[in-house]
DNA sequence: TAATCTAACAACGA
DNA sequence: CTCGTTGTTAGATT
C-alpha cells in the first residue's frame, strides 16, 4: 500500500529534510532486508553526506556524497519515519533499520511484511537487477501520451496486468489501480491489443487524474509519511476500490471483488465489460 | 524427427567423411535460416579446411581450420544429405544449403521446416545462446547416473516438460519420449520431486537402452542418415509411441493419445499413472 | 508427427 | 498490499 503518490511524497520530504547531513551511525536489525553485512554497510556510509533523495518507481534511492546509494523498497508498506533524538518525535518502537546523522536526528524504517536496503555504488546502480528496467512514473515529465501510447506497441497482455508490470509504468500497485480502470471503464483482463484511442486516451488521463488527486490530498489516509502525519486521501476518495457490494457511483450496478490472475480487483460489471 | 540416435549418427559420418576437405564453394537458398549473408558466410570459410565435427545435443558444430564454426540445427527434421558430383549419389532436387569441396563431393540441407545453418568464430561459439546452454547428452561419456540424478535436485517440473528441456538433458524430442517413460513406468506429467530413487534409476537405465537400441539399430527408419540410407529402427521397434488404441504389451490396457502441455504424449493408463 | 523462442500467466517463496 | 524465480502454455516462425 505504498505506491507512487506514497513513495513520491516521502522522497521529496526526504530530500529535502536530508540533503548534506552527515551520517553518524546506522543499525540493521534484520540483515536479510540488506545486500551486505551491517559491519560493510556502516563502513562503507560512515561520515558520507546526503546528497539527494529520489525515487525510482516504488524505490526511494537515497544518493550519499562519496558515491554510495541506499535503495530502500518498502515492500508491501512500512513506516519511513523522521526522528530527533531528544525532542518530541522519538524513534519508533520496532524497525528492522535505523540511520542517525551528526545532528541527533535520523531516519528508521519497519517493513510491515517484506522490505530491503540496498548499498550499491554508481556502477552497481546501474546494473542492479532489482531497479533497472522500471520504467517512468506517471509523476516525471517524459510521460507524455505519446510516451503512454507507445509502450502498448505489439503487446498482448491484460491492462491490469500490464500496468502494473514496473517495466512498463512505474510506481502503480494494486490500491489505485482499480478506480484507474475503472474511470477509464476498462475490465482488468481485457487485452491491450483491443483497446481503442479513445480508451487509450481516457487511460492516460485518470491515471494522472487518480494519483495527482491523492498526491495533492497528501497520499493514502493509511499510511505516515516522513514525519508521521496521515494522508488525506481517505476511503472515500476511492470510486469503486474495496466498495465491493456498494452501489457504482455512476450506474448503481453492485460492485464485485473478483480474483484476476494472482491479485484481487474490484469491478463494476456494467461499467467496465471485457 | 531427428533427436540424439539420428543427429549423432550424423555427425559421427560427416565427421569421418569430411574432415580435411577443403570448402569450395557455398550456396545458401534460403538467407533466413543462416545468421550472416551468403557474401560474409562464402568469404569467412572458402579455402578453410574442415577440422571436425561433432554433435551438441540435436545441433551438429563442423569446426573448421580456420576458426570459424558452422553451427546446424535441422529443427523439426529434415535431409542432410552428401553428395558425389559426376557419381552415383547426386545433389538433392531441392535443398536450403550447400557446401561443395575441393575434391567435387559436398553436402546438402533440406529442412523440411524450420532450421538453421550459423556461422560464428571461436569467441562467439561460447556466447551462442541457442546452444550454450544445451546440457550433456545421454551419449556423453560423462552422463553417469550420478549425474542425472544431480540434475533433479530442487526441480518440480513435469518429467517430461524436464526431459525435454535442452537445458537439462541434451538431445532428446517428443519421439523417443514415449517409450522412454513408459518402460520407466512414469507419467509424462509426473512433477520430478515425487518420483522415487527407484524410479530414477528406472528412467537412466530406459534412458540410455531406448537411445543406444536406435542408436545400435541406424536410427529411425524415416529418416535418412549422411548417405541417404534409412534407419534400421523402425515403427515395430516403439513400446507404445504412436501406437494409439493398441494394447500395450505389458498389461493390454489401450494406449491412449493425450495433451501434455502444447505436445502430444502417447501413454498405457495402466503402466503410467500419475 | 516433429523444434524452439517469446510473451503472458500461475504458483511459490522470501 | 511486493517482487523474483520457476515452470506452463499458446502462438508464431520461413
Amino acid at each position: 500500500m505504498a505506491e507512487l503518490p506514497e513513495i513520491y511524497q516521502l522522497s521529496i520530504q526526504m530530500n529535502q529534510c536530508l540533503t548534506g547531513k552527515q551520517i553518524e551511525h546506522l543499525e540493521i536489525v534484520q540483515e536479510k532486508c540488506c545486500n551486505v553485512s551491517e559491519q560493510a554497510f556502516v563502513s562503507r556510509v560512515k561520515r558520507a553526506k546526503v546528497k539527494g533523495v529520489r525515487n525510482k518507481g516504488k524505490w526511494i534511492i537515497v544518493s550519499l556524497s562519496n558515491g554510495e546509494n541506499m535503495l530502500i523498497s518498502l515492500g508491501m508498506g512500512g513506516d519511513l519515519l523522521y526522528f530527533e533524538l531528544a525532542q518530541s518525535n522519538q524513534v519508533q518502537e520496532k524497525y528492522q533499520f535505523l540511520v542517525q546523522f551528526q545532528d541527533c536526528t535520523g531516519f528508521s524504517i519497519k517493513f510491515w511484511w517484506f522490505g530491503k536496503v540496498y548499498l550499491v555504488n554508481e556502477q552497481e546502480l546501474k546494473e542492479e537487477k532489482l531497479i533497472k528496467d522500471i520504467a517512468l512514473t506517471p509523476f516525471d515529465d517524459e510521460f507524455t501520451y505519446e510516451y503512454f501510447r507507445s509502450l502498448f506497441n505489439g503487446k498482448k497482455a491484460g491492462i491490469k496486468s500490464f500496468l502494473l508490470n514496473q517495466k512498463n509504468v512505474g510506481g502503480i500497485g494494486n490500491m489505485y489501480i482499480h478506480d484507474i480502470l475503472f474511470k477509464s471503464g476498462l475490465h482488468p483482463n481485457k487485452k491491450v491489443s483491443e483497446l481503442s484511442e479513445e480508451e487509450f486516451k481516457k487511460l492516460y488521463d485518470s491515471l494522472l487524474e487518480r494519483l495527482h488527486y491523492s498526491l495533492s490530498k497528501g497520499s493514502f489516509s493509511l499510511e505516515k509519511d516522513f514525519y508521521g502525519h496521515n494522508g488525506g486521501y481517505t476511503t472515500d476518495d476511492f470510486l469503486i476500490g474495496y466498495k465491493k457490494s456498494e452501489p457504482c457511483p455512476k450506474c448503481e450496478e453492485i460492485i464485485q471483488s473478483i480474483k484476476t490472475g494472482s491479485t484481487t480487483s474490484y469491478i463494476c460489471p456494467e461499467c467496465q465489460k471485457l
